[in-house]
DNA sequence: GATGAATGAGGGTTCATTCAT
DNA sequence: CATGAATGAACCCTCATTCAT
């Protein structure tokens, strides 16, 4: 019987959105922090929450990834709905994601058969699409580029960033930038 | 603690160099077909040897990755002293390479700062070097065009395949290839 | 990875503190029949719980060890709070506490850099300030004995008891006891 | 067929006892260096030869370490035999020893059933013996001290040295002599 | 609904001892 | 006789997942 007392308090339902919330903080943080396979131990215990609220809210460790990353993802679809942006504010902006945290491209590709995963990489594909019309459209580069070419253009520096020592981020992400740039002819 | 019982026949001193293959040999199908971080139990396992031997002879996953990954090496430095080779060719090569195992990359990257795994890098390095003054001299490519862009860009792709699902890899593969030739220019 | 199959019923964490206890007491006896260097695996076999259950916790030996032995220090500071206590006395609990198990007197050595080791080791050596005190104003001891004299010889009359077998421990500590009676000169 | 190359030469016969004397001293320093416990593989490795040869010279623990520690006893025989010598020489000599190396009394102690482990236990005694007779008849010592205590004191004061961090072991010994020389009232 | 303890398989590593050559 | 490789049990520790309370 645990008439004893420490035990966190039992907020009853409400706690639950605020559970949520707070796993997927310490999942953001434990991730960025330990990359994509830390322990979910760790993020539950950063989330001050107990491990069955954890699995209780996220069942496996894609459906708590998914929700980290969907944030991400929104991110670029804001920017494709501004109209001046360009492919390369898309790569600018992917890189910038892919330097503060890499765990998205981890699971992108280590689960990149689950259902929930394909539909994260079908957004980016969206987003990539638009971009890439409007660029076309608007003579900044070649009509030869195709989307697919985009896409692993993107993974493979993200891919490459994920697994660089975080110091020497920026100026790989720098040197991939400019060979990509020439390779698909932004300026002209 | 002592133990034996009915143990396999002790083949003596002369069973350590078939051994000693036999590691290699199933260490480079365990990490083709399971990756880098595979358990070395499997490695054992699959050579049909304790796992003492395999400590004996390779004291770390390292040490058993160099002796893997070495003919992989060994195969880029004959292809870079064959007068014609182009960097081209090494892309080629070292995309071949990839496809097939992918652990090698893995290792660079994982290890990145483990003397003996410096040591392979750097032997890749001299292979870029080579070929790239070559290529520089005979106008195969921009003068603008550093060793460091080249092997990022090899880092990419074969990290990009090391990652893919084997039946893409090919696929994948062209299409970098492609999209790299293009930012060195080589055609012109 | 996963594993389940027929487990043991998860009785939920109510369990934690009989656990705790249950461990405890495994390791007073594995300590007291196989030394302090014991497998963990025995202790948490002896107890009924898993391993992971142990680890837990108490995360390494010495953290199980310490909730062992607190008791023993325990006592020997119950000893000089009561007005009459002696050196002497000191040296009989000590004893009997040695002749009973043996593993206190191996961690506070073999691990003896250990901070939480240091902090037994502080609490006895205050044990030993008090009475020592007590014992000299008292004119029971000579004036020249110090405080690491009394530890040095508690702690060699302890470790040799920790490697005496366990019928010989009595004889071997009375006869001990008599030496360092006639070195300390309790009696003028 | 061993047609291969840079085995170690078999000498044949002629380097049994070569092989012998580099396995004492092989082992001589890593008990010193490693404790009693440490790996028997290390010794062949220092003594240059292979496992096999070690065991058959010695084949266990103790037939290496009685060989070792042989040379430890025979010098406190010679000391006795020194009409001069006191049991303060004794100690002295026996301190210096366990300063020196500690796996003596390890042995001694974690093996001491062992007929061989008997036999040098034995050897000491006699050794006592004969000192304390001359010490007594001196009026060196009281008549009340016993072989034993003298045994139990040595014991106690190795034991203990062996188990302190080397540097501390000359101001421990120094402390423990002054101890038991009270104990036993040398000096009168 | 939340808690958090328990589980236990699995991987890495070490080392005493054997034995074909 | 020496060699030195092989064996493999045993230990340590981690962590994904479950479930009584």
């Amino acid at each position: 019987m645990p008439t004893n007392s420490e035990a966190k308090a039992n907020l009853g339902p409400s706690a639950g959105p605020a559970n949520r919330r707070a796993l997927i903080a310490a999942a953001r943080e434990v991730f960025a922090e330990s990359g994509f396979q830390a322990p979910l131990s760790a993020v539950a215990r950063r989330a001050g929450v107990g491990q069955g609220s954890l699995y209780r809210h996220f069942p496996d460790r894609i459906a708590l990834a998914v929700a980290v990353f969907d944030d991400n993802i929104t991110e670029l679809e804001a920017l494709v709905e501004s109209d001046g942006s360009t492919l390369s504010d898309l790569f600018d902006l992917i890189t910038a994601q892919a330097i503060g945290s890499t765990a998205l491209v981890d699971m992108l590709i280590s689960d990149r058969h689950d259902a929930r995963t394909v539909h994260l990489g079908t957004r980016v594909v969206a987003v990539i699409d638009t971009i890439l019309a409007r660029d076309k459209s608007a003579g900044r580069i070649g009509a030869g580029v195709e989307a697919a070419d985009v896409m692993l253009a993107i993974s493979m520096l993200a891919l490459m960033l994920s697994k660089s020592d975080p110091e020497e981020r920026p100026s790989t992400a720098a040197r991939g930038r400019a060979i990509f740039r020439a390779a698909f002819s932004y300026q002209r």
